[in-house]
DNA sequence: TTCCTTGCAAACGATTTGCATTGGA
DNA sequence: TCCAATGCAAATCGTTTGCAAGGAA
């Protein structure tokens, strides 16, 4: 976890954003908890140490400058993690029960198949891709 | 549209749900403006004649009973457009200069190869998949 | 008639912001 | 030092809800 906490330093840095305590510790707590966290949850997760409002800010900024990247679920609440870069690329279980959502990585295989397919959908409508978002719904193991 | 609307009403009856004038006038407008659509935007389509309050209710009942679905953008806003039975099987490309949504229908073998990896990834995840959502950005034609 | 629906206004709750204070480079 | 970052409290704003009145079956 060196690596992370030097790369993300240099990211910081380079930004001109200060790593500050506060933001060491949400992004501590995000690399803790493997996958999308609310703020509310994160703020949990760091022992209200950090104020909700202080918190939001530094989510706010930590995802302007790509360390963090954010979701809105379908419970109309933001979802934070560490940006693809760190993480890795992957896309979203998510379960429509209770909210849940849940890492998952494809294969090499199937995300060449999933990015030709996304080519081909968009070409048709004369759209330059710029990215894609897959999410699956379903219903995790502890609600089923 | 004569059919949508007798396919509608029959669905609603079955469901036991009430089509009243503002719910036929919340579908039509969603009818007529192809793509998601918030709230305010519906209210706005109906000129007013709706109050938000009610709108929402009906919002909520429609998506309830499966006649809408419902998503959370990322601006944090719901937006709700014909379920799928009604406007076939679709994804969404998102312009993300003008925010426009255009609906994309994938071929069968595209749909296929989809589906068959959302289910082995979903699966190792223990997650019975009920659905799958793909919206890709990028820039559109008038855009570009 | 019987309830489901509506309208209005008030409540909610996640997120944002103003402002004075603190702290990092 | 100097300005970004923080903490508190108050404000926002999309969305939800209580309650009495209205309307569909």
């Amino acid at each position: 976890m060196q690596h992370l906490e030097q790369a993300v330093e240099q990211h910081l840095a380079t930004a001109g954003v200060r790593l500050t305590q506060g933001r060491r510790s949400t992004i501590n707590a995000l690399a803790t908890m493997h996958g999308p966290r609310t703020a509310a949850e994160i703020h949990a997760q760091v022992d209200g140490t950090v104020p909700l409002s202080s918190l939001y800010r530094s989510l706010s900024v930590l995802t302007d400058v790509d360390v963090l990247s954010a979701q809105h679920g379908s419970d109309g609440v933001i979802r934070f993690e560490l940006a693809e870069w760190i993480t890795g690329h992957h896309h979203h279980l998510i379960c429509t029960s209770c909210g849940t959502v849940v890492d998952v990585t494809p294969t090499v295989d199937q995300e060449k198949s999933m990015e030709q397919i996304v080519e081909k959908m968009a070409h048709e409508a004369g759209f330059d891709v710029s990215g894609h978002r897959f999410e699956i719904e379903g219903t995790c193991r502890t609600c089923r």
